[in-house]
DNA sequence: AATTGTTGTTGTCTTTCAGTAAGCATATGA
DNA sequence: TCATATGCTTACTGAAAGACAACAACAATT
């Protein structure tokens, strides 16, 4: 649909607009292909808009969209601060091991929730269908009785479920081999789980 | 840290950018809070800038950026098809229910992967931890052997494991409760599961 | 043979827009 | 008390940037 020279610019425009988060003027354009002139850039613009791949805004400078950005939920990053039951001392240790972008309405939590992410290890929850590599969204939250959480637990972090029984919280493995872990001395709940995001292709049994 | 005003101001510089695609100008912003000055603007946003909160380009027009999106890897958009096995006549037919916008990174596909998603229906993969409700995302390419497909069969598709034995390709549920799909008419391949993901705090036992 | 789309050119015009200077009042912390 | 941050005002400048007119060569259709 689009010729071999529209698909150059419009890759053009989206290279400039993920390094520079905004969009290139007619000029910039114009520098960057070597044009001799700037109406070149105008043309090509048009005929991208025409074909519907951007939608311009006419009289505002740099007011080139892709339409698919439009109509896009918002967008929050998550961050991943580590693997769970292997470390993270404390909440205030983020060793920043990226970050997980993703629109509010494929997560489910509200605009103004506090989220961060962690990378599963073991399978200590392989019967609530988390498996080791899986990737925990939590949320910063009061958890209710059967919400699996991230808690502190005597010192090391673990994924549990929640489990209230005669007033008593205490955390629930989901796997037979392994035991609950009952009254504790100290239990500081990190996060509620809200989502899950598994990866990879060699998703072998 | 904000000021209320400046956090006011911030407000609505992302509320015009995920409506518009693009920054306000000067004297956008001095129109909308009623300023009789453009300057009044400008000092806001050196003092947001000053904190951090956003940056800007200088010289260039509506040149903001939220600095969050600048590191941020590039988002793509899955298109959400429908459920499985309960439908999805043929390739073609998009009932676009939504979209599910997430970084490529955390994808884990090439960039020009084609990939889409379907919601899944029935525990017949539950021996694979894909639960019912779970969401698939799925590449356009073809299945190596021991790859989740989704898989058009005798006009339905399902979601199974893309085996092959003897030379044969079939699909294998993971739940012994289900059989295998030997042998069949036709097996048109629509996509190898390349993630998934889960959604929802009500994730009880 | 005529029309439409692509890919350009030279020029010109006008608006948009960022940036600065200079000033003023009110808070807030050192 | 003095400096600094906040939250504005009026007035001006000049570059940045969009838009248009007119033209031209070369496809690809119709």
């Amino acid at each position: 649909m689009l010729t071999e020279r529209q698909q150059q610019l419009l890759e053009f425009l989206k290279e400039y607009h993920t390094n520079n988060g905004l969009m290139p003027s007619t000029r910039e354009i114009q520098e960057f292909f070597g044009f001799a002139s700037q109406t070149a850039a105008v043309s090509h613009l048009r005929a991208l808009e025409k074909k519907g791949v951007i939608q311009k805004v006419p009289g505002k400078a740099r007011a080139l969209v892709f339409p698919e950005q439009l109509d896009r939920e918002e967008i929050i990053d998550v961050p991943i601060y580590g693997q769970i039951a292997a470390g993270m001392a404390s909440e205030t240790e983020q060793s920043n091991e990226g970050c997980l972008s993703i629109d509010i309405a494929s997560l489910g939590v509200p605009r103004s929730a506090k989220t961060f992410a962690l990378k599963v290890r073991g399978d200590s929850m392989i019967d609530a269908h988390i498996m080791s590599g899986d990737c925990v969204i939590l949320e910063l939250k009061e958890p209710r009785r059967g919400d699996i959480v991230a808690a502190l637990i005597d010192g090391e972090t673990t994924l549990k479920r929640y489990v209230i029984n005669d007033g008593m919280p205490y955390l629930q493995a989901e796997n037979e081999l392994y035991p609950d872990l009952v009254p504790v001395r100290e239990l500081v709940i990190q996060g509620v789980m809200v989502a899950l995001l598994r990866r990879g292709e060699g998703m072998v049994a």
